[in-house]
DNA sequence: CTGTTAGCGCATTCAC
DNA sequence: GTGAATGCGCTAACAG
């Protein structure tokens, strides 16, 4: 298992170790002749460059950091698992390794110890980070903010960090109007609890709302992405009777959910309820009746990520910002 | 954005730079009243150690790969964006990180050129590399298997890796002779085309109906997690009349792709034709109707796998090995 | 118990 | 054009 070094190869072509880095490295002031009898026989005797090394003395690892809230417990549908910040990371991903660039887990632990996430994206030198999903209501994400280096997140702003998110006041405004234009006299509005989004959605709900002159505007909180809580808000939301409810939810799931208590319930969605998600996840478009929702960009996201990360990384002078990415409105089956 | 290194510290102390290092790591050879001098200094001056030089001196770098088909295409539903896929991944990632080890994606990319996965995983000296699901025609992929650390595949077999996979063998056969049992008369097994667990898995049909003196067994070949293909078989099986017919899917999404085609041709699931899957994925079990599907462990596998090349990373005389997974019926409404 | 020395693999001055 | 020397930050022999 040993690796040959620049050093194996100086010995055997009998040119010195910086002849021979200089050569791999394409340098000018070195003669064709020589660069080409170096590079082949780094290639025959199966040199690879260490980039640890390397890194070591150039100071940049070409690894960032991806941060998902990393639920093991079977409820959490967060992180990996949610098809939506699996498509996001994949867009991501992609664009990232096309620039050099590899793409690392932040954990929170070290050598087999705890250590947080700040401590450990130091050691390891990350160059940059991406943070999909966190709950920043916890110490431990909110002290990573301080890392050195370039950070941008989905759906979260801070003044040290750069932002990329869906234009959610678009969103909801966009699809209260249809809601409401079709004829729903009951909306009933479910916010996930502990979202910093949140303010941004109730508040473009409302404006809508009075636009309209809309009155049956009710809000119910639900965790965030609780197939468990989108059933409940059902349940007690058929269970008042409303006169052409629609309950709107800020993610798919819930909204999955919910459909789970409309067929328990033997009603009709979306005569005796509708019903609209958030998000766009294939699923949602896969199964029937088909979810009537609003899909936020998954593609556009990852790459706008990429690039403004890029850029963080290469480039000093610039500037964090926040970068806004529409959404679609998908009408399907459960609401229309 | 300097770090400080136990240069800083040793100078400011007035140690030595390797009594600093020893004190860093809690060394018994170095007094405690130093020890606790050193740590709290190296705190107050807001230390982390170089994960990169550590490396470079010891050997291993405590990241190991993770390879993925890395399709980008909508098209594509494997890799991140397939949620079985995605449930393993995660399960992994929570045992490696609590043994220190970092999850890197393998790419086939450094520095802004194509490279091949094995030079990258070489340059990058990653310790070990778990392979989730990747197309093994590929030379590329191939060729990786040739590295020279601990390599451990998802449902790939070779002597040079270990492998974890479900077993199939006992799935099919087990979900073959419920379908039996229940009179289903005539049954389509569908294989995707270039797996290696193929033969497996066709191997175990044909026994276990020959067991039952079963002659009715078709075989079908489709794509794997194709839905096109699934919607196609569907299809052209509805239109042969056959009697109480059941087409097996050996996964989850061909089989979503069925159940649409049953919805656009109006007839009855499991009464007109019945549908089984393969994998167990949440969604299949979110729907209405809910799927009758074989479920592999994926939190399980996941453990296997880690374990495992814990193992073989940390002792060199672990020996390769094939871990078998067991799986277990899901029995949903699209066959009983 | 502490310090000196050397070296992991590489890139980059600066001489020649 | 080429090579010798230095250092990135750290650990581990070995001496003292």
């Amino acid at each position: 298992m040993y690796m040959v070094t620049i050093t194996d190869i100086s010995k055997k072509s009998g040119y010195s170790v910086s002849t021979v880095s200089k050569a791999l490295n394409n340098y000018s002031d070195v003669s064709e002749k020589v660069k080409d009898e170096i590079q082949s026989l780094a290639k025959s005797m199966g040199y690879y460059p260490s980039a640890v090394a390397r890194n070591l003395k150039l100071g940049n690892t070409y690894n960032v950091g991806v941060l998902l809230y990393d639920g093991v417990e079977e409820k959490d549908k967060l992180g990996l698992t949610h098809c939506f910040f699996a498509e996001v990371l994949n867009s991501f991903k992609y664009q990232m390794e096309n620039h050099g660039y590899d793409l690392v887990f932040v954990s929170d632990k070290i050598g087999d110890l705890e250590s947080g996430y700040l401590t450990h994206c130091r050691s390891k030198r990350l160059d940059g980070i991406f943070i999909i999903c966190a709950d920043f209501n916890k110490p431990i994400v909110r002290e990573l903010l301080d890392y050195e280096k370039p950070i941008i997140a989905f759906d979260y702003l801070d003044p040290r960090i750069s932002t990329v998110m869906s234009d959610n006041g678009q969103a909801i405004s966009g699809m209260l109007r249809e809601v409401i234009s079709r004829g729903y006299e009951n909306i009933i509005f479910c916010c996930d609890v502990e979202s910093l989004i949140r303010n941004e959605r109730v508040q473009a709900a409302t404006d809508t709302c009075n636009e309209y002159g809309f009155k049956n505007l009710y809000f119910e909180n639900g965790k965030y992405c609780s197939m468990e809580d989108g059933y409940r808000i059902v349940k007690e939301t058929a269970a008042k009777n409303l006169k052409r409810p629609c309950i709107m939810f800020t993610d798919d799931y819930a909204a999955l959910g919910g459909l789970q208590a409309v067929r328990d319930l033997h009603i009709n969605v979306p005569q005796d309820l509708a019903i609209v998600g958030f998000d766009g996840i294939k699923v949602g478009q896969m199964l029937y009746p088909k979810l009537t929702t609003v899909q936020q960009d998954s593609k556009a996201i990852g790459e706008a990520v990429a690039q403004k990360l890029l850029k963080l990384m290469t480039d000093s002078s610039e500037k964090n910002e926040k970068i806004v990415i529409p959404t679609k409105l998908l009408i399907g089956d459960t609401c229309y």
